[in-house]
DNA sequence: TTGTACGCGTTATCAT
DNA sequence: ATGATAACGCGTACAA
């Protein structure tokens, strides 16, 4: 069933069918009406592929995220579709798992599919990776994650500034004996920045921080959150409050303060970092630094497709984070 | 940078990097060598596109979900990802929004990208949707759904069975006065055969039940939760244990209540369904169906995959359900 | 072992 | 307005 098969029914050549597809000038009403019932029969519908093949735009773009059912994740997926979908385009999600060889073979198949854009989500963008595209036109851009290194066009917040308000936040709640719990302290993106607007912080306000203040546990996860505070309340027994690098490390922290028996916020305050549907969720709701996930991946997409109709680069974007208060913080007097 | 250049640099015809490329037997370890060598050089890769024009396999399956940033979507997209990269294939994720404009969109965008494989996720399959692929030859399975129309293989689990499993469980423990939040009642696949499970558990054990003692909301969200417990509570105030259709749910019982400042699961037990990871952040930690959501998205692909080969059709398949006993149910004496 | 030439389903460029 | 035909990049009979 090829547009061969059309032709020959309607009596016409290949094409004027192609011509009526793509709705370029060059035939009648008549020729048009009795192709397009031929193709109503027939039940014809182009091949893709053929056309990507001449066209080279394929229609797709890839997307890669180190964990697909992460919530954070899910968010900035659901605003790349909508845009991609939007454009008429679809989306490939590769799970890389933050494993170099996943990454590598997915950017590799990615290439081979001749997909029309990347988008790289929250982890950082190794030296091979870029290598890989970058001999390729294919338009990428960062996404929760930046180069240092690289001429790569990103979108995301400001985590220094995010975590300093966060802290001040604290702060101007009248807590003092504040304790943090950070994902992995060698993140340069997304651990680091949060730790130094943590001390900062803290310093501008002339407030006392030990190193052990602030516990950095591997990951971003639940699990980190409950390990990382019963630590943390070792370290600082008077602590009144706790800022966290990750909704999903808060809700370990209400989940152990609560088995210590310790109440939130009554006792303990807690402040989260992604603001995700969860923070609603949990007991006490969670008051959180809210960042527009799916506006930032709305965003990046919108840069990967303006560059591949302007060809040329984009400006990087840093988007404002905000506080949503809820209830896991209380004022201190 | 086409295999023609590889050829002409090599001084070999495109037909041996052809073979070399694909083994296929026809060529001397040093031609071999040399042609490698210059791929190397050129940093060539092949063109995915026309390889799918010749092959007609595209390396690519879809999948169709009705709403990406579900915690329940994303473990089943987990599993199929797992799949399908194993087999050297990557996905494309369709995000229908339960929408049957944007469903048949999606369906017709598949069928010209001509992808390998179908994967509809919880949903019901309609009839236009099934027109829409029955004459293609693109497998097609169903996830956490089934047809009663069509013959198209499905894995699920025992909607019916489950929900009698839960509700035979809080009786098991003692529960007498219980109540139901069910997703909408209409809801032929995971609506309906779970309220029928809970009424025939309650009935099974000679116990009460009014029809106002399930309270069905539109969906099977966090809200829907909550709105549903302030509803059963006037319907069934000394009410003991309620049956949620899904953890969310679950969740916005557990926060109504708590907000009501009834405790669970001193005066109130609560049970859920799906077995998400939120169950085992949730205070207190939420007992709950499950569904092995990762296995069962794995199993569909493989199926997929399965009818791919075998060009035929393959058995459905029932997983089975099991009960997570965490801490939100009480045994009552 | 290796090369030539055709075909995959389209679109684009010429003619007519 | 329409048609023939050359690309697009690759795989593969068939020939050599």
């Amino acid at each position: 069933m090829t547009i061969k098969d059309v032709a020959k029914k309607a009596n016409v050549s290949i094409a004027t069918v192609s011509r009526i597809l793509n709705n370029k000038p060059g035939y009648t009403k008549e020729t048009e009406k009795k192709v397009l019932q031929v193709i109503q029969e027939l039940g014809y519908h182009p091949n893709g592929i053929a056309r990507g093949l001449i066209n080279k735009r394929t229609h797709t773009i890839g997307i890669l995220v180190p964990e697909i059912s992460s919530m954070l994740i899910s968010e900035f997926i659901s605003g790349i579709e909508q845009v991609t979908h939007q454009h008429g385009s679809s989306v490939i999600v590769c799970h890389t798992e933050s494993m170099g060889q996943k990454t590598r073979q997915y950017l590799q198949v990615l290439k081979e599919k001749q997909i029309d854009g990347i988008i790289f989500t929250s982890g950082v963008l190794k030296e091979d990776y870029y290598q890989l595209i970058k001999d390729t036109d294919i338009p990428m851009v960062l996404l929760a994650t930046e180069s240092y290194e690289f001429p790569v066009p990103y979108v995301k917040v400001n985590d220094h500034h995010a975590a300093y308000s966060a802290t001040e936040y604290l702060i101007n709640k009248g807590h003092r004996k504040i304790g943090m719990i950070s994902g992995d302290k060698e993140d340069m993106i997304a651990g680091q920045p949060r730790i130094n607007g943590f001390m900062q912080a803290m310093q501008a306000h002339e407030l006392p921080v030990k190193d052990e203040w602030v516990v950095s546990e591997n990951g971003f996860s639940f699990k980190d959150g409950v390990n990382g505070f019963s630590k943390l309340i070792h370290q600082l027994d008077d602590i009144t409050a706790v800022f966290a690098a990750s909704d999903e490390i808060a809700l370990g922290v209400l989940s152990a303060a609560y088995k210590m028996n310790i109440k939130v916020p009554d006792q303990l305050s807690v402040i989260g970092y992604d603001n995700l549907k969860i923070a609603e969720m949990s007991i006490p709701p969670l008051t959180s630094i809210a960042q527009p996930l799916v506006e930032m991946g709305k965003k990046a997409t919108e840069m990967v497709f303006e560059m591949m109709d302007k060809k040329r680069g984009v400006e990087s974007r840093i988007f404002p984070h905000e506080i949503v208060e809820r209830q896991s913080v209380r004022e201190l007097k």
